[in-house]
DNA sequence: ACTCATTGCGTCAATATGACACAATGTAAT
DNA sequence: ATTACATTGTGTCATATTGACGCAATGAGT
């Protein structure tokens, strides 16, 4: 199937495929070089970009559709996929922007078409090692690349809004669950994991208590073996404790109360 | 509009007033009797009960519909109210529950009706002072009251777990947000303030050291007056003060990173 | 006047945190 | 080889926060 034949069948069937009114968008999050990348989509013919989203298939819980469409995007599945926030203002949704976006596709469609009616999105997130990902272009897009989180280019739509409000849960989240297994190769050092949270609140840390911080957790394990290759004294590598990671993912870390 | 004719638009009408699809829930939480409370609702004829929810009208925000929603069963409105999971899974709405309680009212609906569809429903929860709310029954239900949060009764669809992630929510919320400022009356005692938070968090606490937390947070005032007609050594009130009340809402109370 | 549960206000040790010092290490320049 | 230097591993110290608990003051009920 071409895509073009593809677009044209999700046109002319998806209203009886999909759930109505109703999409998922995905903030994909990786690391790389020191810096955090988000994953994004450039539409066909215009010349902006957007998070990957799709539909709900009728009879699909919602969590399955974005973890299909995650793996549609990076060819990943099975990973830390949070929904975090739905985004359901009416006038989030343009239906100039979608009606030009076709017509430049040389399809026409009436003003009544289902693609072309508001729509709720819910908001998920998810934090995938970066090496793995093999950034793949879907149907009704382009290009499929990494961006920077802090250089992004003019999003589509709300989608601004929305990775900026993943970024926010994000640093929430990050005060009472541990982070980063899904984001870093198994093994890493400990300044990897540092710049890691210092991307994510944006925030120079103490080197010294960051690594008393995090190693109080207990949810890390040095190995014996250095980083190779590298400048200067060579660092430690470490790698995560899966099973107390996972217990402090269910019970947090510091408790507060 | 009586009460069944209210019923027979809703169902003639309804699919062209509102979002197909999606739905919203609230979670309504009161404090009374040193008891966390949880506002329900009976259906007419099945003995069984709900948490308020509703429909999206077609041009409106989510968080408004849920606002309404609540205005409609608590006369209350203007309050914190937060969305907080979306329940999306294709199983949760059941077609037969719906289909006998229709049944049950004299009102027979082909099974493709579109209040038999599968709904998507926005969990939403608030925080109300209790004395100020008159709970009051809406369309399709005969009785409104509170509950005490763990002594509820069997409740349709899958709302008990919308009540169990609405407090674990809560819980999380409360590491790093104040609350308490919608749940109390104006002037309260340390020990209610108290009894609110063990409440809520199902555990017990420190006189001492959790007074002293908690005025370090420096969102309460003592006022001059102690509370009378109690027994026992009167306690001093307080109340928020509402200027740093609503800045830790925003930046947060202890910050972690 | 006495009892007693409860409140207000402490203390003290243990623990956590923020700021910083210093030696060890490995690459790169000389 | 020697040296320079950025970076890492480890530790210190003062301060802040936390958990556990003591004790006197209060005020309704007897």
């Amino acid at each position: 199937m071409t895509k073009n034949e593809a677009i044209s069948a999700l046109m002319n069937e998806g209203q009886h495929w999909f759930l109505p009114s109703l999409s998922v968008d995905c903030v994909i999050l990786g690391f790389h070089d020191n810096q955090l990348k988000v994953l994004l989509l450039k539409h066909r013919h215009l010349n902006i970009w957007g998070l990957p989203g799709g539909f709900i298939y009728k009879d699909e819980p919602a969590d399955i559709a974005a973890d299909r469409v995650l793996k549609e995007r990076t060819g990943l599945n099975k990973i830390f996929l949070q929904q975090f926030h739905v985004f359901a203002e009416p006038d989030r949704y343009n239906k100039e922007f979608h009606l030009n976006d076709l017509k430049k596709d040389g399809i026409d469609v009436s003003t009544d078409h289902w693609i072309l009616q508001r729509f709720v999105t819910i908001g998920y997130y998810a934090l995938v090692e970066y090496s793995k990902v093999s950034p793949a272009p879907d149907t009704l897009s382009e290009k499929c690349m990494w961006w920077e989180i802090h250089k992004t280019p003019a999003l589509m739509l709300d989608h601004k809004r929305i990775l900026d409000k993943a970024l926010e849960v994000l640093r929430m989240q990050l005060n009472f669950q541990p982070i980063g297994f899904n984001l870093l190769p198994e093994k890493f050092t400990m300044p990897e994991l540092q710049k890691l949270y210092e991307t994510i609140l944006d925030k120079k840390l103490d080197r010294r208590n960051f690594q008393r911080k995090i190693l109080g957790f207990q949810i890390l394990r040095r190995l014996a073996e250095t980083k190779k290759g590298v400048a200067h004294k060579a660092p430690y590598l470490y790698s995560f404790d899966l099973k107390k990671y996972h217990r402090a993912l269910k019970e947090g870390l510091n408790g507060g109360w």
